[in-house]
DNA sequence: GATCCTGTAATGACATATATTACAGGATGG
DNA sequence: CCATCCTGTAATATATGTCATTACAGGATC
């Protein structure tokens, strides 16, 4: 099992908003063709940033823009925006313990606090990142690539 | 998206074979009554336990038996015991980001790390949490739940 | 007012999770 | 030593989720 693409689309779309803001008009089409995957799935990751305000949608010149600085947007505002992660919770309990059974009765009690406390930590953990470390890193990487080998 | 359920089977068959190791003949099928599954999906989830050395399987009087005290069995040895997150990580990247793109073609380099320490957080975590906890905590459940209401 | 863009529905392909039936082969215990 | 019981595993079915794709209505823009 993994967390669907959509939370990668998300920081990706992100990146390439803040990246061509001055340069390109930033619409679902180009950034479907930046992402590599339809339209219509960057247009539904699109309205999951929009509802979080986290981004700004426009028809006009200005297209797609940020609706906040980078700094303030953390990975788990993202991960939250996309819902990766049903209200379930990240951990799928099997469906039918056996009540019967004083296991089956009661492994729930004794499982439930830990398995949130695990999903916490890694919650924790995008809490602490945000997409202006993404986005800077991007652009350092685009520089590195820019240079040619050379001897001088 | 979530983890299998294989994951919290597996637990639920470890606390049952500690709970009813001196009663009963723990096979299979009984685990698997307990659990509410089916016996193929335990003896798939067990199959995963005995390669990790957490379980022994004997056909005989003894039935199933564990390999190792609670106290030296983590979530973790579990969780990396039934392949919860294949080798492709708990985030999926999505697969096509335009190599024509600077964005699409310096993203990765920006994520991947960040991603892998997020999934890390969440794999030390279950590092902490033993099952010995979880089997205590069960017992104490279960003898709640057979203390009759009183007034005495 | 023509054009472009977003929002969204409908459908299909594909992968994964779980259940279920069936059976071969091995260990056990009488 | 043999009947029995149990595990290991293949094959199949169903359900669900992800992502792609086509299509189009409605709104904003220029």
């Amino acid at each position: 099992m993994q967390i669907t693409s959509k939370f990668t689309i998300a920081l990706h779309i992100i990146t390439a908003i803040d990246y061509f803001k001055d340069t390109e008009k930033v619409t679902s089409n180009f950034l479907a063709g930046s992402v590599g995957a339809n339209p219509v799935i960057v247009r539904g990751v699109m309205g999951n940033l929009k509802e979080a305000g986290i981004i700004d949608i426009s028809q006009g010149k200005s297209g797609i823009t940020l609706a906040r600085p980078l700094e303030e947007i953390a990975l788990y505002d993202v991960y939250k925006a996309v819902d990766c992660v049903s209200g379930e919770g990240l951990f799928h309990f099997h469906e039918n313990p056996n009540a019967n059974c004083p296991v089956g009765r009661n492994i729930h009690k004794s499982v439930d606090g830990r398995l949130s406390r695990i999903q916490k930590a890694m919650e924790d953990e995008l809490k602490e990142i945000t997409l202006s470390e993404i986005v800077n890193d991007t652009k350092i990487e685009i520089q590195n690539g820019q240079k040619l080998p050379t001897n001088s």
